[in-house]
RNA sequence: GAGCCCGUAGCUCAGCCGGUAGAGCACUUGACUUUUAAUCAAGGGGUCGCGGGUUCGAAUCCCGCCGGGCUCACCA
């Protein structure tokens, strides 16, 4: 691409620039100034000027800037677009000085240009600002991709994100929807008491998840770091202290591992705690939390994804795992006891189960296989096994079972969240029989915290956790169909 | 990791039953003072992703590699 020397300087379009930018130089012009004291932006003078008549004019003289995106009669109009919107500027040869013709003369599009003027309509309605002075703020020595069909290549709106951002109005429209999700969500939690904290990306035992973690490396200290997996023991040995009763984070995780339209190797998640609440409470706040940021950024709570609709308004249900499959598949599983038999349930449904599966995860397995995909509306799924769950305090009722449930929305998981175990023992023995799965060869099973078990040991109070896939919610509000599309630099393979 | 599809000018795309590469926009030069995908005239621009093979001849057919997309598997 351009940003090698040698190609870039045989481009032509770069050549030609390059010339313009020693003829505005020779000029006196400096084509990288340092500030442009602009006035109004262009949204805001649409609005101001909503009701000037075509062919007046004013005597409001304003400063605007932004990128020249396109040239009409030689210069003579203008579209300059800013964050907010376009302006138009009319430059009127009998009222522009020899010096300022010139430089009219040596602009390109995709330059950021400065123009100061009087506020008019043109006869055919266009809001314009007559120049009397422009000024080149950065000479653009690359051209734009097409203006009509503006940049489409998937690939390169990926890798360079700042031409994707230029020239597809949607994309920013994601990316800004992304953030008003983001400052949404921090405010409501806010305006509930929660406190906002940040722990460790480097961990010393990546923990808190069922994932591969990202290795790296310590100098000074010279060990073995992990880029964590998730921030759960961390928030939660903050529980233990006491900094608060409720709080939470909002930042990425990674996990070493496939990259599809729904993963991203890193991403990021809402994490929160709340103190002398179970799982119950999480559902509540999952689904106000959610119906409330639609109804926030997008004003109101149905959205369309796709070819779908969805309703985010809750309440919504809650069922349990099992009753689930059953519904789908014929199969109670809670009437089904030994280990064999549960696998031996899921085979004869024709779905994969390894050999030392336990009733738990051939559970899940059919779950997955057989009701993910048609839970389209909002559900909160409950009643996860204690086997695929080694921090969730056991179900109450289902020894098990754990007081733990995913929320589903259009086939995804969206959120994930339990009772938090603070019984140290019963944690203890949780991460002994991860670690017994991990010597079977899972890479995966969790890892035992010898420093989390020891914080319980002073006492953790009684907890919801709630963990939300932000960048899931973001791809559902803003009918995104791939998880690159809302994520501003998405993981690539670096290209060539 | 597997299967299917894609890669041609700066961009958007045609060409792909093999016969020496095309359009629109963009670019250069000129015309044009009320345009808005401005218009009109002329011109320049391509190792057809990379490497190998088949052939008198390959963008086109075959093989390998690189990059991307989708689906599946793992996962949020």
């Amino acid at each position: 691409m351009a940003e090698e020397p040698e190609e870039g300087e045989e481009n032509q379009f770069r050549a030609a620039r390059l010339q313009k930018l020693a003829a505005l130089k020779a000029l006196g012009v400096d084509p990288y100034p340092y500030e442009w004291p602009r006035s109004a932006e262009a949204k805001e003078l649409e609005a101001r000027y909503a009701e000037l008549p075509p062919d007046a004019v004013t005597e409001d003289r304003v400063s605007v800037a932004g990128r020249v995106r396109a040239i009409r009669n030689s210069g003579m109009f203008i579209d300059l677009y800013d964050a907010s919107g376009k302006i138009q500027i009319f430059s009127d040869r009998k009222s522009l000085d020899e010096a300022q013709l010139a430089l009219l003369g040596l602009l390109d599009l995709g330059d950021i240009i400065g123009v100061e003027g009087i506020v008019r309509r043109t006869r055919r309605g266009e809001l314009t600002v007559n120049a009397s002075r422009i000024a080149v703020l950065a000479k653009a020595l690359l051209p734009l991709p097409e203006k009509y069909h503006g940049l489409a290549d998937l690939e390169t709106r990926y890798r360079q994100r700042y031409l994707d951002l230029i020239m597809n109005e949607e994309s920013r429209a994601v990316l800004q929807k992304r953030s008003r999700i983001i400052a949404t969500m921090r405010r409501l939690l806010i305006d509930r008491g929660f406190l906002e904290v940040e722990t460790p990306m480097l961990h010393v035992i990546p923990g808190g998840a069922t994932a591969k973690p990202f290795v790296t490396h310590h100098n000074a200290l010279d060990m073995q770091l992990y880029l964590r997996i998730a921030p759960e023991l961390h928030l939660k040995r903050l529980l233990v202290g006491g900094l608060s009763d409720r709080l939470f984070e909002i930042n990425r995780n990674f996990r070493n591992e496939g990259i599809s339209p729904r993963h991203n190797p890193e991403f990021t998640s809402l994490e929160l705690y709340q103190a002398y609440v179970d799982y119950g409470a999480m559902m509540d706040l999952t689904e106000t939390l959610i119906a409330e940021i639609a109804r926030e950024v997008l004003g109101e709570t149905r959205i369309r994804y796709g070819e779908r609709e969805i309703e985010f308004a809750g309440p919504w249900p809650r069922e349990s795992m099992a009753a689930l499959v059953k519904r789908e598949t014929g199969v109670d599983f809670l009437t089904i006891a030994a280990d064999e038999d549960a696998r031996a349930a899921a085979r004869r449904l024709k779905i994969e189960v390894a050999d030392g599966a336990g009733w738990g995860r051939a559970l899940e397995a059919v779950f997955a296989a057989r009701v993910e995909a048609k839970l389209v509306q909002p559900i909160h799924v409950t009643g996860f096994p204690r086997e695929i769950s080694p921090l969730a305090k056991t179900d109450r009722g289902d020894p098990r079972l754990t007081e733990r449930f995913e929320t589903y929305i259009n086939g995804w998981e969206v959120a994930n969240a339990f009772s938090e175990i603070n019984d140290p023992l019963d944690q203890q023995q949780r991460f002994e029989a991860q670690m017994a799965e991990r010597e079977r060869g899972d890479e995966e099973a969790q890892r035992l915290d010898a420093d989390y078990v020891q914080a319980l040991e002073y006492g953790m109070p009684p907890a919801g956790g709630l963990g939300i896939g932000i960048d899931r919610l973001v791809m559902l509000l803003t009918d995104s169909p791939s998880i690159r599309d809302v994520i501003a630099f998405p993981t690539m393979r670096p290209k060539g």
